[in-house]
DNA sequence: AAAAGATACCTAATTTTCTTATGTATATAA
DNA sequence: TTATATACATAAGAAAATTAGGTATCTTTT
């Protein structure tokens, strides 16, 4: 029997609800077509490992853009493996600027609560 | 009898939940000494009415924060109204720089991801 | 004088959004 | 052959909010 004693570093930083429909809408503008695991993988890359979507987030986050007529989806084949595909419908690209100016807004408003010396423009 | 028709504008813009705490802490931070409806009216007041803390989720806010030991509280009495100031303990203090230093991470990583031009230093 | 609004606290029910855990299945690397 | 990576999914529970209700005093408006 293997016992594996992992240390983890404190927080498992996930931090701030809210953003996730965001974050899918927003590289779902930028690169017409991917798959759930593909975004988890972006959003590693783009973070360098702190911001790890989890599954348990990401698929039904997914399901609701699409029963909220935000997102189509079309199933791949690759290699005996099943990808499913979403990309953004006219209403998606509508919703993206919205969900958009209203994080930059909501970053703006915590800046101005957090950083009384903060100004736009900088962070 | 009087029917008043609100037309609200759609969203009550109150997006992303998590920052709550932070916000109270760096409040307290700055100020010694804070009651409740002071909070709401600060962030009312630097956000330009942008940001409406709701009581329902102020108070058990505060109440979590103060069984957690980041705060105490003291009662006065002000014209036959009771406040009930909060303030900063040892432990709260340390926190303030912990959960500050989160929150810039988490605004960091959601540029990186969002606007793939940001550099840090800009907003 | 009565009504409305601001000040000041509180809680309970519900909803949203996440974490954690679990399940299926194939391909590849150790 | 065992673990890891790829790829989907759901269910139970926790956390943090919204919404709606309650109490009470003081001030302003009608």
């Amino acid at each position: 029997m293997t016992v594996r004693c992992i240390t983890e570093t404190m927080s498992n930083n996930n931090l701030i609800k809210g953003s996730l429909q965001t974050i899918i809408l927003k590289l779902l503008e930028e690169n017409e077509k991917m798959y759930g695991y593909e975004i988890t993988q972006r959003v590693k890359e783009l973070t360098e490992g702190e911001i790890k979507i989890t599954e348990g987030a990401l698929y039904p986050a997914l399901h609701k853009l699409e029963a909220e007529g935000m997102l189509t989806t079309e199933i791949q084949q690759v290699d005996n493996r099943v990808r499913k595909y979403y990309s953004l419908t006219k209403d998606g690209h509508r919703e993206v600027s919205a969900k958009m100016s209203e994080l930059q807004s909501f970053v703006g408003n915590l800046q101005r609560i957090l950083d009384p010396e903060w100004k736009p423009g900088l962070i």
